[in-house]
DNA sequence: GCCACTATATTTAGTCA
DNA sequence: ATGACTAAATATAGTGG
């Protein structure tokens, strides 16, 4: 676009396709938090690189997607993710657990010692106040519609 | 936007809001097509009405977006189990490290020591880092990403 | 409600540092 | 490859039928 008409066409140069990519997966990202701010719906949205080991892009947050995923009565995508939290306070029992052993080790033998255990970064998705109301949720008969009509409900 | 400055704020005037979710519905499939059709991505998106009873609107096709959906459940299973354990065995070895260090010096018990723990980045499993998101819309599909990086594969 | 038509805001391809 | 800049292309809030 821009300074040339512009040629949907696919972008077989590497550097130039990757900038575009980046370009206006951002622009499109914007498009969506705009739609669902406005107009208070729930939005995700899910990218496939072509490239064979590549990841699945997902938006807004992993979360929220594999959550609405699983209300699309798709994937049981709730179950895992409560599997993995589950391994996840293993983890944190476990390090726990290990930080106590060396921190009573070290006062028995009236060392000093500093002990840090640093579990930040845990995630934070970004779901929108109005997600959280189970009442906006469609409760089942998923259907795929292109969605011609456009109408509201 | 267009007339006056943008506000970015939910419309409570159903007939407004009505006009520009069709509006912006639109445009959203076109640049999401737009993005599938010049990157080679494989794109879907849905979107819930905060309505009830409404059935989520998905792009490209229903067909496309169950492929799609099937694809990322794969994905996620695999790529998220093997993660899993792959920190837990991670953790495993940082623990078994810090409990021979705490050995040794308790052990040698000559001077005063400080033995630093540091755990961090641990867990974060929660939301697998190759999980991106964006969005798209017409006949191909939308992504949505959390990925900052933006990068190619 | 749905279109068509702007006047403007926003997006972005190309370019350079 | 990343960031800033810019000119041009697009998207869209208002508006009227």
């Amino acid at each position: 676009m821009t300074r040339n008409g512009v040629k949907l066409a696919y972008i077989s140069n590497d550097a130039a396709k990757n900038v575009t990519y980046k370009k206006r997966k951002k622009g499109l990202v914007k498009k969506m938090s705009e739609l669902s701010t406005l107009c208070g719906v729930e939005a995700c949205a899910i990218i496939y690189p072509s490239t064979c080991n590549s990841h699945p892009k997902v938006w807004p947050s992993a979360v929220t997607t594999h959550r609405m995923l699983s209300h699309f009565k798709m994937l049981s995508v709730v179950e895992r993710s409560n599997r993995t939290m589950a391994q996840e306070r293993l983890v944190r029992q476990r390090i726990a657990h290990a930080d106590e052993k060396v921190k009573k080790l070290c006062e028995n033998n009236h060392r000093k010692e500093i002990t840090q255990v640093n579990l930040d970064r845990v995630p934070k998705s970004h779901i929108p106040p109005w997600l959280e109301t189970e009442s906006n949720l469609p409760n089942q008969g998923v259907v795929f519609d292109e969605d011609k009509s456009g109408g509201w409900t």
